[in-house]
Order: structure tokens, then sequence, then C-alpha cells
DNA sequence: GGAAACGCGGAGT
DNA sequence: ACTCCGCGTTTCC
């Protein structure tokens, strides 16, 4: 996986997206020439493009089903650790980076909790900041936040929903054994 | 540039 | 169970 920066608002950036129902739920996925980014789960259509729209407010959006798209799709169905390469291209600071690339590294099926990723990243001390910059992952499931939980084995928040996140992991848990 | 807000943790009660 | 404080980073004045 390659994430890439961006820092601006997006500009001389074309976005194609495009919704679609999968086993975990509806999604909506964006990807730019680069890679793909933005996966959502969507509970309104409209609601979730706004907040899409709202990350790159200068960039050019038009609806559209591409080989990138289906390749992450496919990604979503059948993840094992081969098919893992998914070029992304990210937008956010260099801790968030920092931190979202210490999630790739959790294994399918495997949990990490918050306070280990900031270990994992040489600040131990910035746990909360860690919550922070996975609450603001913009790839959901690529860049697997729902694998991380609290030290004392409670779930936690998640973005979509801490019913969400059970079922997440509940569904990799049950796809290693097979 | 300061305050407030955060998908937390730990130590208290 | 619930509070209270500290923590690092980002975002909003």
């Amino acid at each position: 996986m390659t994430p890439g920066e961006y820092k601006n608002g997006g500009k001389d950036l074309r976005i194609a997206y495009h919704f679609d129902s999968t086993r975990l739920g509806e999604i909506l996925i964006a990807s730019t020439g680069k890679g793909v980014c933005y996966l959502a789960f969507v509970s309104q259509q409209a609601a979730a493009l706004k907040e899409l729209k709202a990350l790159y407010p200068k960039a050019a959006f038009r609806g559209e089903k591409n080989r990138r798209h289906a390749q992450a799709l496919r990604f979503l169905f059948k993840n094992n650790k081969g098919s893992g390469r998914i070029a992304l291209h990210l937008k956010g600071t260099a801790f968030q980076l920092k931190v979202w690339r210490a999630l790739l590294r959790i294994p399918l099926g495997e949990l990490a909790s918050y306070s280990s990723v900031a270990k994992g990243i040489q600040k131990d001390k910035a746990v909360r900041a860690v919550g922070t910059a996975i609450a603001n992952n913009p790839v959901a499931y690529l860049i697997p936040c729902h694998r991380v939980i609290q030290a004392s084995g409670l779930f936690g928040q998640y973005r979509w929903g801490e019913a969400k996140k059970t079922s997440l992991i509940g569904w990799e848990a049950a796809r290693i054994f097979r």
C-alpha cells in the first residue's frame, strides 16, 4: 500500500465515487488516479456524499464505478493477506499518516489497543491523540480502524457506531477459520 | 496563540 | 458503576 499525502483542499483532484452494497452494509467508496481516498459506511446517501465532499472541498467529483473500486470491493469479500495491495491516496497530517500506517500492520482477525498503537509509533503517551487520529481515518475497513479497542477489552467507540465495530470484529474472527 | 475537544488510560472512589 | 485528571494533536475561535 502506498499512502500519499495531500494537504490542500483537493484542488486539481478528480475523484470518482460510487455507492455499493456489500455484505458488510452499504458503502461509499471514492478514489483518485493514485488510489482509494475514501471509504465509508452509509446510512443516508446524500449525507454520506456531503461528508466526502467536505473532505475535499475543491475537488471535482463524478459518479463512476471503476477498476480500482472493484478491486477494493473484492478485498472486502476475500481479504486474505495475499490480496492486500490496494493503493491508497490519503490526506492527513504527518501524525495521522503515521497512525494509519500502524493500523495497516494489524493482521486480519487480530486486535490492538489504542495504547499499543501509540507505543508502536514511539508516542507512548499520545494515546488519546491516537484515538482521535484513528477516528479520522478516511478509508474505513481498508485501514482497519475497527481492530483497535480499549486496553480494558471493551471495544470502545466507532465512527459508525459501536454495534458496527462489533459486527466487523465478529465477521473477521469468523473468517480466519475458513 | 490559547482554549476546547477528542473512538483513551489509569488511579481513585 | 462512576468520577477526575493527565496526556498529544488538531481544530476552532
